[in-house]
DNA sequence: TCGTGTGAAGACGTTCACAGCT
DNA sequence: AGCTGTGAACGTCTTCACACGA
């Protein structure tokens, strides 16, 4: 096998690495050791290296890592070159909240359009992004060759919207629905599921009665 | 050690098994076999099993589990016998969605009380939650013996706002900030990053250079 | 026979500790 | 001296496989 084999893991932090250098950079920072980086990323300088490992060699001994070139080779391997085309579907309370949220675009991904079962009741207040209704969405997708979907329609609808989006060939799917979606193997999903993290750190901080090993915890 | 010493992914894993359960319920299941519960909870049927050790020797076999009973005991274990007193900070695009999100309380958390720098601006539309001044903030977490916070200000105000809930006497913090938060080691933060979720699925979606392990994503 | 409960094995992830470069 | 890169140890999580009970 001629590819390093990147972790999951390790792409989640590597992610978290790339913020934290673009702050270095904007302060005009050259040089970073691990030390210094782990201790902003909230991770062991340890991991930290081994993530980097990765990359490649990068680092200078005795000195650290060129900030700039070190976010290149990051943003390289998460293929951040260029911008990302995305797809909203379900312009309720969150989706609505999501299409104002400057952080998607920040990262590099554009809102192309957003799709509803009743577009016209949409408030559009600050949202420059075409919100159309959900026939018209495999199309669109197709045209425009969208790959990515931001899924925020209400749990009893989040199954039969995905099936739509994986049979209109979506690829990628970041899912805010408390419920497990069925797709087939090519298709990725991402459930971020919000009523779940809030109970995660409602267990957490009663008195302890567990391990608390999970990565988003600090314990 | 009398404690069973539960592991944090298998208390995440918990909670989405409790909302296959309770959904079994509603449809009057009486029970359910570790591989039937499995494939709804997207979990290997062994792994499931392993998980429901924790709890105690529930299922019969032969037979499976019985639902009720099944869902009684993670409650007990989550805590979720009575609901959980929240407030949230920063009543943004995010915030104002997430006072409007029903799926916290249907996880038994309630919103007593949000709080933003300019509580005037706040648009009200659906929201029964009372927001008040930050300056406020810190006499209600004391008076109303609150615990948990949900943190949705910009990522540039995140940590000022993180220290004035840590000194109120905050012990766990969901947050939305695309930052590493600086908290004491008695203080739980749990970091739900979108622009960072969104990235990682659009990285598993291209020619896969890596193992994906990650428990969210489904590769 | 069916399905749980669990030792054992394996895969994976993290951390240590130190060699080696600047 | 300082800091990276990495073998090796360690700990954790997952999966297999099968004994045992209903």
């Amino acid at each position: 096998m001629e590819k390093p084999l990147i972790p999951g893991k390790t792409i989640y932090r590597l992610s978290i690495y790339h913020r934290c250098l673009r702050r270095l950079e904007e302060n005009v920072i050259e040089t970073v050791s691990s030390s210094a980086l782990a201790k902003a990323a909230g991770v062991n300088p340890s991991q930290l290296r081994r993530d980097l490992g990765y990359l490649g060699t990068f680092g200078t001994r005795g000195l650290g890592y060129p900030v700039t070139e070190l976010a290149e080779a990051i943003r390289e391997v998460l293929g951040r070159e260029n911008l990302q085309p995305v797809i909203l579907v379900g312009v309720g309370n969150l989706g609505a909240a999501l299409l104002r949220y400057e952080g998607f675009q920040k990262e590099g991904f554009e809102v192309l359009a957003a799709f509803d079962t009743v577009p016209e009741a949409v408030v559009i207040r600050g949202i420059n992004v075409p919100v159309y209704h959900v026939d018209e969405m495999p199309a669109f997708i197709e045209k425009s060759k969208i790959r990515l979907a931001v899924l925020s329609v209400p749990a009893a609808h989040a199954q039969e919207a995905t099936n739509e989006l994986v049979a209109a060939g979506i690829q990628g799917i970041l899912s805010f629905s408390p419920t497990v979606l069925q797709v087939p193997d090519s298709v990725t999903v991402n459930s971020v599921d919000l009523a779940l993290e809030l109970e995660q750190v409602s267990f957490f901080i009663k008195k302890d009665g567990c391990s608390s090993t999970d990565a988003k915890i600090v314990p």
